[in-house]
Parts: structure tokens; sequence; C-alpha cells
DNA sequence: ATGAAAGCGCTAACAT
DNA sequence: ATGTTAGCGCTTTCAT
């Protein structure tokens, strides 16, 4: 491997000027960066990260960071964000943090640590001060799928969602409908689930409907529960007409339980999801589709972009309902 | 941040003796370690990393190399990787190389430069050359879902898992069994649909059944092509009564196929799918399971034992057949 | 515009 | 057993 020093010798300029060439920095003459360049590329020359990285105080890569790797729609915007570095030659580092003491320790070793050029959070909440401190340690950041105030963020309205999934019901006649969401307050304070039911909650207000507490239940995220939600709906003296999930994961528990109670889907009951994930043309399920790939290649983006020194702006992605088979009219 | 010289100070002692307790070198007097120990706690004192590497010439992050993010069978494997590596404190980085070039380009950047502690390397076939700069960069390297000639490999029989399935068909009275794979000569030189339909040879040979080259339809990877080739298998004079599909993205293909074609599964013709990825269920497909976060998790730990020092040998996983619906008797 | 030199924080070889 | 010191390869003043 060849050093700095090697193509400064060969090319008879002191180190400093090869690095100025590399960096782009101040003028160097036009001669004498043709004269570098070219030494650096006939020794094949690249730069020493670590030696970079310890002279500048911090890493050139990019770190993303996610709440949990199992779930289908981070995946996707994950798969989007490293297919866009992809040809940025950046490295990118990946962080899952489960539990509030992960995420803690994540950007404890962000800040304090690695300090890398850029990080990507995705779909997890992050407080004020934890933003300062980022901002603090320059470490530029862009957030898919939440908003962290003070950051450009890649999103979309879940209000809007949940008031699009439960018109759509409305409109097909539905009057008597069920929501399966997350806990308001879970460990990580996502915040998508409550938005959504406010949403539901919203458009039903819209038609003067208000709102049935026996009608919206609440449990950790997951498909098992979900299902045993779903029972304790379809049991109740007048059972909802249609469900709606706050997510397609939630939503495949729904249509088991459907199943499972001996229930058709959509005769007696019809679902809509959200997220439209992988899975869901498989099954039929009608739902909210949000642009998962996409959203991590524009997060991406836009870091590559604030990177560059611009100006970035929030990034709103709009939703849009698809229609499969597990809707019926009423 | 506390350096190295702060804590040095502060307890009194050397750099190097701080340097020895940190890395458990030597042998440092009792008194002496617990005094650094108790002053790098009282200052939160963690090495900065680039230093580390610039002095030793390495990483102490974790690689982890993919042909691609998009397969569910990477994506499962890559899960328990992470996983795996969670409590190790390791930075991991994620490198996806779809094609030959990037593969290289990749293995160069490891070998000349980041240096790696480890590499983690998921379904991805290397030549012996690459192999040989991995170990004389002295990058400690393990292998899942591909036999890697000396290293430590995580792999299932692919061979057993292609006679498993088809004997399953044999079993019930097939004998027209049709199979749907990847071309031979891909770019990457995956390995696994060949030598599944090794096994599916040698399962029909077995009993006397020549091989019949029409009944054998290979493409790129992909649900889409495997939809086409199903259709050439279906109007085909002697249609298969069966098809054994090399993987399950493969067989969601032939299942959309059969039925665009108007014929039943399992009725007019049986499926059964290998991998047996989330989806499969979903579908009530029939499939070889593999253990996929299982083999990550595996490989993980493999690499942090032959960091550790230790022998390790490879781990070979065993393949069940799981019933589902998309089978029936003949 | 460019060379020289002082660090960045750590490891390891060398003394003692 | 432990202190001292020379790098590791790069960036960045500071001169010139």
């Amino acid at each position: 491997m060849a050093t700095i020093l090697d193509v400064a010798r060969e090319a008879g300029v002191g180190v400093g000027t090869v690095s100025r060439v590399i960096n782009g920095r101040e003028r160097v003459a036009p001669a004498t960066r043709a004269r570098v360049l070219e030494v650096i590329d006939r020794l094949a020359y690249a730069p020493n990260q670590s030696a970079r990285s310890l002279s500048m105080g911090r890493t050139d890569a990019i770190c993303v960071l996610v709440p949990f790797l199992t779930s289908a729609s981070v995946n996707a915007r994950l798969q989007g964000v490293v297919e866009a570095f992809r040809s940025s030659g950046r490295e990118v580092t990946l962080r899952v943090a489960d539990t509030p003491e992960q995420r803690d320790q994540a950007i404890a070793a962000i800040v304090g640590g690695s300090k890398p050029a850029g990080l990507i959070v995705i779909s997890l909440p992050l407080s004020e001060i934890t933003i300062a401190e980022l901002r603090a340690a320059e470490v530029s950041t862009v957030a898919i799928d939440v908003a962290l105030p003070g950051v450009p963020s890649v999103t979309v309205d879940d209000v809007a969602g949940g008031k699009l999934a439960t018109k759509y019901l409305l409109d097909r006649g539905h009057r008597a409908i069920g929501f399966i969401g997350d806990d308001d307050e879970q460990g990580l304070g996502f915040r998508s689930s409550t938005n959504r039911r406010l949403g539901y909650l919203q458009a039903m207000a819209d038609l003067g409907l208000g709102a049935r507490p026996e009608y919206i239940k609440t449990g950790p995220f997951g498909r098992e529960v979900a299902h045993r939600l779903t029972r304790e709906l379809l049991s109740l003296e007048n059972r909802p007409t249609a469900i709606f999930a706050a997510s397609d994961t939630q939503a495949f528990g729904v249509l088991e339980s459907v199943a499972a109670q001996g229930l058709a889907v959509p005769e007696d009951v019809s679902v809509v999801g959200f997220d439209d994930v992988e899975l869901a043309p498989y099954v039929g399920l009608t739902s909210v589709r949000q642009p998962l790939f996409e959203s991590g290649k524009l997060g991406a983006a836009a870091l590559l972009d604030l990177l560059d020194g611009a100006e970035v702006d929030d990034v709103p992605l709009s939703l849009t309902i698809v229609e499969r088979s597990t809707v019926s009219d009423r």
C-alpha cells in the first residue's frame, strides 16, 4: 500500500500538497495538481482511512440506525438506503437498537466514538437532547419514517393515512369499523400507530360517527397480539364489519384470527392494512401503500446532499390505497 | 473524551501500562491493573478506534458481505448475524456486491483498506485467490450458505435437499416431476440451484427414472422468470404432475403461473419449494426448510470464536421438509 | 502556491 | 513489571 509520502516523493512535492489535491482544498497550481493526480493513479494510492479519521477526529462512514431488522418495512427502507450509498464508496455501518438502553448506547458510541460523517435514522424517535448531541458532534443526520425536530425527514402523513384507510371503508358502506394498533406508550416511542388511529378517529368524526372505545384495541406490536385483539373485537355483541389494522403485520394477524373464528374475509369482515409490504399481494390484502424502498433511497440521497453542503428540506411521501380482495361493500 | 494519556497520568503510570491492561497483554501487577481499571471507569475512557486502527494496521470491525439484500433468505441470515454481534460491541459494516466487479472491489477495499478483524460472507462464492488474499491480510473469515475452501462454513447439503424434496414427491406417487431453477453459469457463481437439481436427478435415478431434459427449466433467478418457465413446463404434451422449485421465490412464481393457466394447486400440479422463507406459510407452500436466521447466528458465533483464537469447524445444518398444502398424492 | 513540521491517540519495541 | 519513545498515515497550521 502506497502512502501519501510515497506519492509526495514520487511527484516531487510535499505531503501537504498531496493532501490538498486529495481533498480539493485551497488552490494548488494546475500543473502540480495534474502531476500529483497522475502519480496517485499510477501508484493506485488510496488514503488510509484510519489515519484520516485520527487526524480529523471523525470517520468517513455513514451509520444507519434502526430499531430492528425483522420488520419488513424497516428492512425495505434499509435496502433503499444501502442501494443509494453503494456508489458513494462510503462504508456503511449498521446499528440496531431495540430498547431505549441500546438506543442511548448507540448514540453514545456515535457521538463519542466513531463520529460518522452521517447518520440515517430509520423509524426511531430521538429526543431533542439526542438531536442536539448529534448536532454538536457535527454528525449530519437525516430521518426516515420519523419526524425529528430540526432534522431533514422523509416521511408520510400517518394521520392522513389513517383517514384514507378509514374513509375507504366508510365509502364502501361500513360504519362499524374496528381499529387494531400498537399501545401508545412503548419504550421506543413509535408514533405511527397512534397517528393512524388519530386519522381513523377523524374520518369517523367527519361523518358524525363518535368513537366507540370497544372498537379500538391496542397492544404490543406483532401478528400474534393482533390475532388475539381481533378475537376480542369479533366476540363483541355488535362486532365490527370492518377492521383497520395499523400495519400489514397486524393485518395478517387479523386475517388469521378472522379465519380462526370461522368467519370469512371479506364477506363477514373487511380488512385493510398499512404499508403494503412485499407479502401483502400474496394474501390479497387491501392496504395503504407507502413507498418503502423509495424512502430509503431518498433519505440516503438527502444525506449525501447534506454532506455536500447543500440545504435539504423535508421530503413528504404520498400515500395511496391499494385495492385487493379483503374489502367488500356493505 | 479522555485519552489514554489522561488515564495514565491519573493512575500514575505510563501509557504503555494502560495499553497493556486495556488489551489484556503480558503481565501487569494486579494492583496496578486494578488502579488503572478504576481510573478508566471513573473517566469513562474509551479507546479511540481510529488511533487503534492506525497503530495496528487493522480495524476492529466486522464486515458482512452479501450478494444482495433483497433476497428473503439472505436477509434472514443477515438478521441472525447482526443479532449475534449485537452484544459484542463491534461495529458491523455492510457491503453488497451483486456483480463480479463489485465483489472484487469489495474484496480489494477489505484487504487493502479497512482490514476488518473479521469477515462474514453470506451466499457469495469466492475464488481460491480471493481467499488467499483474505488470509494474507489476516482477515478471519467465515462463510454462510456457501462452502469456501479453507474457511469455516455454515451450510446445508443442497444435493441432499434436492433429493429430499424430490423423494417427497416420488413417495406421493408423482413420477412426472419438473424442475425449475437458476441457470448454471451466473456471474457470481451461485451453486445451490445446481446442487439441488443434482439431488433431484439422483432421486429420480434412484428409482430408475431417467432425466427428462424437457422437464428441467432454468433461467435467471426470480419470480417472474420462474413464472415464464412454468408456463413452458405446463404447455408440454405430458405436463408434469409436480414441480420442484429450487427456491421459494421461484416456487411463488410457479404458483402464480399455475393459477394463471387455470390449473389448480395441488389438484392439477403439486409444488414444493426450498428455503421456507417467512412468506411460505402464508401461501401454504410445502417447502424444504433450512434454518436461515439460525445460520446467521451460528456463523457470527463461529467468527467470534475464531477471533478468540479457537479452532472452528464447519457447521452443517440440517434440512427438513415442511408439509403444507401445495402437494397432493397422485 | 507549497514545503516543513506538529500533532491526532494508540501500540509495541526497547529500556530498565 | 513498567516507563519511555518511535512510529502508524494523514491533516493542518505556519512559514516562505
